[in-house]
Parts: structure tokens; sequence; C-alpha cells
DNA sequence: GTAAGAAAAATTTTT
DNA sequence: TTTTTCTTAC
């Protein structure tokens, strides 16, 4: 008690005027623009303290994060501060966590049952997947990610199935597209979710949104319970997230927001950078306090970002500075090849590890798309130079990690047929697909879940032969003797139930591989994360930890959260996008091309925008040294392509950069030209010489009705739609299949299709982007 | 019904 | 280059 008076009575002298502006106003809304490196959690958790010392509960203080990771960042420092009884019984979490523990509290009122189940994107997408085939279309036209993006986009707009079938606008357009079958696949993909007795992460938000908006009751439950709130990274929150948050604050308008617009990096997933922009006028009477001194970078780092992204012209004004040393330049790196590349980011990491004392941690490499890791691992390797690469597969999505989690959900929760398609024949019980079939064609027949089939497959008129059923109906006997360990023990006893009974051990132990060797470690930390789990649980009074509750809390973990040696001295491999929040000494960004950032997807001047911010967020994470790197080719998808460097590179101002010396010509004997023994051509064509020359940019004019999916209210498409100039009967050429004539043509804006009849090798449908297509 | 091998297609970012 | 899907032989 003493110790949190003390600290919070020195909070002036922590603090910067701003600083303390921001964290002492409690009297109504706030936004608090936080630029890069201006101290904002440190802002965000002595305001939490201040609050707390003001006389709120901790109890009555809801703050919210993205990651789990920023969520525990916090709680831990608050503990610091104010010590660990004030902070127990803090809402601290992420959007996800907290309104899940929500929604399990209110269960009855949303009509699901207790111990309903979390589907992760994987889960997802196999359900569109299965849906789709049921449907008897096209899954080509019908792709489960293009499907699920698609649904997902909805959810977080708030646009539920039902709306969504009402709104003849989309539907129409659905239709112009050759979609007209969406609405329908949305339909059913809710209702087997319901079915379920599943939810997916979207609809955590959603349901969470109808609940407080449809039981008054419950809202001002929550309004009392949640007296102040506090949103991290506003700029990133969703259209589904910013209205939870307004049904709880409105009232009170006890709330205050932080974030930073020019790190908005996230609208590819529904993040509407608006919502920051004009939280003012939603909250009337709100103060805005802006964090304009960064204390992470040296000028110059701050100053070549500054320059970069007043290029932006969408942006809440501010003057980001550093009173710190100037610092060198950055340096830009000029690369022939992405070898090359790597080699010299290896390079310079050497020097900078002799020269500078920098330990291996304190210096992070950083890309645009994942692929671009390879090549920089290769080199790394071969320097021996320690490194730990994030992204990928987590732990929670490697296949055996889901195998047994399957098994987990499906005892805990019957209806889940997910997880039971999943496991039906893992490990091989010779259930085959046809048999599944059948049962899940039985299980929408009687309305009765297809474990509920499997049950009762005596009574249930069915077509299975003898040996069919036996089989079933030892699956169906494996799951309800699981599920009477899963009710009278703990989790740890459940799940080593689970690994054992179900034969999943057995199967990993057949050999030693050094996958299945491999696998079974994993099974194994899973068991120790589990184990840890009852026991954490039980230090805190709990005498029964269930595995219902790890499974909700480990299907909201991501990579980053399970992080399990993060100690060891290496350099860190990421994307730009997990960079975010995160601060290194030494800061490379490789790829600093056309076509990879900004990446080639992006044709919008919004779209432009994000990726400029994507790498303005990617400079100012470093504190004394900054690399951008582009290289001359690169290896995509086995060839060879041609790049140039990236339209930002000259958006920095180029006194803050230190520039390689111009390029004379290709030197003939590079020797990391050399690939796989072949050596580059003779003949180097200027920068992508196929999109140039056959695929003409259409003027805004003249777009395309039938453009890209997307949702209303987004910017709109102004004229980067690209039109392909070949027309049905063209004769044309491509390198594999040689000479063909169009058939038929599939105008989809940037995913446009060609069905061509080749010549040797019969008809097939191409991607006009890749495929290269040449007309004759 | 399964597993191995061949052929074809696909590449952005992920709470 | 890697991943996914299709084919074929057990």
């Amino acid at each position: 008690m003493i110790c949190m008076a003390d600290n919070i009575s020195q909070i002036d002298k922590l603090l910067n005027p701003a600083q303390l502006a921001a964290v002492t106003y409690c009297d109504g809304p706030s936004v608090i623009v936080a630029g890069a490196g201006s101290g904002k959690t440190r802002v965000l958790t002595y305001k939490i303290a201040y609050l707390i010392a003001q006389g709120f509960p901790a109890s009555s203080i809801l703050a919210l994060t993205f990651t789990n990771k920023a969520a525990n960042e916090m709680k831990e420092r608050i503990m610091q501060i104010v010590g660990e009884k004030y902070t127990r019984y803090l809402w601290a979490g992420t959007f996800h966590s907290v309104f899940l523990r929500i929604l399990r509290q209110e269960v009855d009122a949303i009509g699901f049952l207790p111990d309903f189940t979390i589907y992760d994107t994987q889960d997802s997408k196999s359900l569109v997947k299965s849906i789709v085939k049921d449907m008897k279309l096209d899954e080509k036209i019908y792709s489960a990610s293009a499907v699920f993006n698609r649904i997902s986009a909805m959810k977080n707009r708030l646009i539920a199935s039902d709306d969504y079938r009402a709104d003849s606008d989309m539907n129409r357009d659905d239709y112009h597209r050759g979609w007209q079958y969406f609405s329908e696949i949305f339909a059913a993909y809710c209702t087997r979710c319901r079915q379920a007795n599943a939810m997916d992460f979207d609809d955590i938000l959603l349901h969470t949104y109808l609940l407080l908006k449809n039981n008054p009751d419950i809202l001002a439950k929550y309004r009392n319970r949640f007296a102040f709130i506090l949103v991290d990274e506003y700029q990133d929150t969703n259209i589904a997230q910013h209205r939870i948050i307004n049904l709880l604050a409105k009232e009170h308008r006890r709330i205050s927001v932080v974030g930073d617009d020019a790190q908005s990096i996230y609208s590819f997933r529904g993040a509407n950078i608006d919502n920051i922009l004009s939280f003012q006028k939603n909250f009337e009477g709100c103060r805005i306090f802006k964090l304009e001194e960064n204390y992470r970078s040296t000028q110059n780092i701050v100053d070549a970002a500054n320059s970069l992204i007043a290029k932006n012209r969408f942006q809440i004004p501010k003057r980001v500075y550093s009173n710190l040393p100037k610092g060198d330049k950055i340096k830009v790196l000029s690369c022939f090849t992405d070898r090359n590349e790597a080699e010299v980011i290896a390079d310079e990491i050497k020097s900078a590890a002799a020269d500078r004392d920098a330990h291996y941690s304190d210096i992070a490499v950083l890309y645009r798309t994942n692929a671009q890791s390879r090549a920089l691992e290769d080199a790394l390797r071969n320097d021996n130079i320690p490194y730990r690469i994030y992204g990928g597969l987590s732990f929670y999505s490697r296949k055996e990690i889901k195998d047994v989690l399957a098994y987990m959900r499906l005892v805990i929760n019957h209806l889940d047929a997910e997880s039971l398609r999943r496991i039906i024949n893992y490990p091989a019980r010779t259930i085959g697909d046809k048999t599944v079939a059948k049962l899940i064609d039985l299980s929408s027949k009687h309305r009765i879940s297809p474990l509920d089939c499997i049950f009762d497959i005596d009574n249930i008129p069915n077509d299975f032969n003898a040996g069919t059923r036996t089989k079933l109906k030892k699956f169906g006997e494996l799951i309800s003797n699981l599920t009477e360990v899963y009710r009278s023990s703990d989790a740890y006893s459940t799940a080593n139930a689970i690994i054992t009974a179900s034969g999943i051990m057995e199967e990993l132990s057949s050999n030693d591989d050094i996958e299945n060797v491999s696998r079974r470690e994993n099974i194994h930390e899973l068991l120790n994360a589990i184990h840890e789990y009852c026991e954490q649980k039980k230090s805190l009074g709990e005498d029964n930890p269930s595995l219902s509750e790890f499974l909700s809390e480990v299907s909201l973990l991501t990579d980053q959260d399970t992080d399990r040696d993060g100690q060891r001295d290496c350099v860190t491999l990421m994307t730009i996008h997990s960079a975010k929040g995160l601060e290194f000494a030494y800061v490379f960004v490789a790829g600093i091309e056309e076509d990879l950032l900004p990446s080639s997807m992006c044709q919008t001047e919004y779209e432009i925008e994000e990726e400029r911010r994507l790498l303005y967020v990617a400079i100012t994470r470093a504190k004394r040294r900054c690399f951008l790197s582009y290289s001359k080719t690169r290896f995509r998808w086995g060839n060879v392509c041609y790049c140039s460097p990236s339209r930002f590179l000259s958006d920095i101002d180029e006194q803050y950069l230190d520039m390689p010396q111009a390029f004379a010509q290709y030197p003939d004997e590079a020797p990391s030209f050399e690939r796989g023994g072949s050596s580059f051509p003779s003949f180097v064509p200027p920068h992508n010489i196929f999109k140039k020359a056959s695929l003409p940019h259409v003027a805004s004019t003249e777009l395309p009705t039938t453009g890209n999916l997307r949702p209303l209210g987004e910017a709109v498409n102004n004229g980067g739609n690209v039109k392909f100039d070949f027309s049905v009967g063209d004769s044309v050429t491509h390198a594999v299949f040689g000479r063909g004539t169009v058939i038929e043509l599939i105008n989809d804006g940037s995913n446009s299709k060609a069905r061509v009849d080749f010549d040797s090798s019969g008809q097939k449908t191409l991607l006009l982007k890749y495929s290269k297509l040449v007309k004759n």
C-alpha cells in the first residue's frame, strides 16, 4: 500500500508533461495519439495504476489489447507499480479473450451450450471446404480461403448471414462476379457452426455485440462493471470491436484509447483506421493528447521515417521528434540476388556483432513475406549466426497437436463435427471418406450430431455393413470412455488418457523417424503445458482445473505467446507485421522492392499508403542503426524475377540515407549469380517486361464493374484494375504447354483467368497474372 | 481403403 | 521451390 502510494506520488517525475496529462485526465473520453517509441505502454500502465490510486477497484477497469503478449506485459508492469493484490482482478486481455469470457458467462443468452468450441482459421476453412463440396460447387471458384475471408470480413462489419441474404445489392454483385451461391455457403457455414456448438474468431466479436445490443439488462451489467475502459492500438480495431466499445462506453464516457494512425497495418483483416481518425467526433468533448517525443530511435531514424510517412495523405497531424544523438544514416544495401542480399545482411550482422559489441538479440531482420526468410536463414546458418524465426507454423497449429486437441474438443463437445471428422480415422481405423460421408448424411437427415448417430447406430436405419458398424461403434466407445475420464478427473489425466487410449502415442512410436521423434516431443510438450496449467490453477485454489478451460485459453494463443526459448542470444527473423510493438538496436529491412514492398497485390492509393505505413513501422523499430536492402533479381516460385527498388526508397529524404555507389553493369563474374549450377541468362530484360508489355492499365473511366471483392465502405478501387489483352480465339503461347487457343475469358480483376485449348496438352484454365501467356 | 509417387498449381500480411 | 491434388499399385 505504501509502496503503491510512493510510486504514484512520483508520477510527475517519471513522465513527461504530455504523458502526465494523458495519464491524469480521467473525467471524460480521451484519445492518446502515441507516435512510435513515445512511451505508449508506459502511459497505459501508469494510467491504470493512477486509476487504481484514484479509488477505481481493479475489477472495474477494462484494458483491451490485441495480443496476449501485450496484455501480459501490461499486467506485469502494473503489478510492479501497484503490487499484485491490486491487479489480480483487473480485466486486462485481448478483445477475444475478454469477450470470450463474457460469452461463456452469458452462454444462455446467446443460445449456445456451455463449453462451446472455438474454431481456428484452419478449422473454419476446412468447414467451408466441406460445405462447398456438399453443395457440389466448383472448389476453384469457391476457394475455401476466398469464401472464408469474405465471411470473416462480413462478420467484422457485423453483417450476419441473414443480413447478407437480405441485402439485394450484395447479392446482385455476387451474381455478377459468378459468386451467386456465396450467401448460401455463408448461411450453411453459420448453421454448421451452431449445430457443432462452435464459434470462430469473428463470432466471438459478433456474438458479443449481439448479446449486448439485444439484452439491455446484460448491457447494463457490464456497463456498470467496467467503470473505466482503456483500449490499446485503437488504429487496429475493426467495426465490430469499435461498436462493442461504443455500447460499453457511450453512457459513462470513461474511456481512453491509445493508438497511432501511422502504424495502422491490419486493414486487410478488417481494421478500420477511421475508428481512431473519427474518435473525437464519435465522443463529443473528447480530449486529444499527442505523445510526440520518441525515446527509442536516433534523430536520423526518426527524421527518415517522418519524411517517408509525410507522403501519406490521410493522417492525424503530429510532429514526432527525438532528442537522442543524431546517429548514423540509414544504410541502403543494393544487392544482385536474394541470396546475395542475405549474405550482405549476414556480413553486416557479423560486423555489427564484432565492432559495436551488439548482442545477436539486439538485431532483427524484417521482411514483407514469410517466403523471404529462407534465403536469410541459409545465409545466417552458413555464417554460424544463431537466429530465431517467428511466424510460420505455430505450436498449436502443428498437425499432431491439432489431432490431440481435436480429441479433447470432441470429448468436451460431442456436437463438434469438425473435430470428429479430423480424428475418426486418425490413427487409421479404416473408416474412410465413404463412411464419413454417409455418416454426415445420416446426421443431417436425422438432425443429430454425427457422434450421436454413432452412439445410436443400432436404432437408426442405415446401410453400413456389419464391419463398418463395428468400427464406428468402437470409435464411439472410445469417445464415451474418454468422456467419462474427462468428467471425473483433471485436465492432465484426461489428456494422458486421450493420447494412450486413442492410439496416437502408439502410432507415433511405431518407428524412430526424425519426424516421429519430433512429433512425440511436441505432444509431450503439450502435456507439459497442460500439467503446468493445472498446477498453476491449483495454486490459485481451483481443485479440478478442467480441460475445457485450458482449451478455451489455448485456442486464442498464437505463435509469439508460446515462445519457449526467448532467452537465447540470437538474431530475430520476422515479418514486419509481427514486429509491431517491438524494438531492436539494429534493424535490417530486406526486400525494399516494387512488387514486394509495396506488395504486388496493392493497387489503390489507399492500399499503397498502408504499405508505406508498413515500412514506417519497420524503420521505427530501430533504436540505433537501420539498414534497408533491395535486390535486383529474386527467385520467386522457381524462376528469376527482375526487381526494381521500391518507390518508398525515394520517398525518404536522401539526407538521411547512406546510398550505395551507383551500379555499373551486372558483373558477369559475380559469384553469387549462380544457383543450382545454372548461370544467369545473358539477356537481361528490363524490369517487369511481361507485365508492362501485355497488361496495360485501364483508365479509371473504363473501370470494369466486376472488380475485386470489396466490402462497402472501404476505399474505392480507383483505376487499379488490370485489363488483360486477350480475346477468345486468340492464338497464344505458354512457356510449358506451348501453343494454344483462348476459348474462354473469366474477368475477375487481378484474378482473371483464361481457358486455353493447348495443341499438345488439351484444355487448361490459367491465372493470367502468373501464367505469362503471350499472344502470337 | 491406404500409401506412395506423379503431376499440377500456387504464393501477403494473422489477432 | 513447396504444397496440394490426383493416380496407381498394393
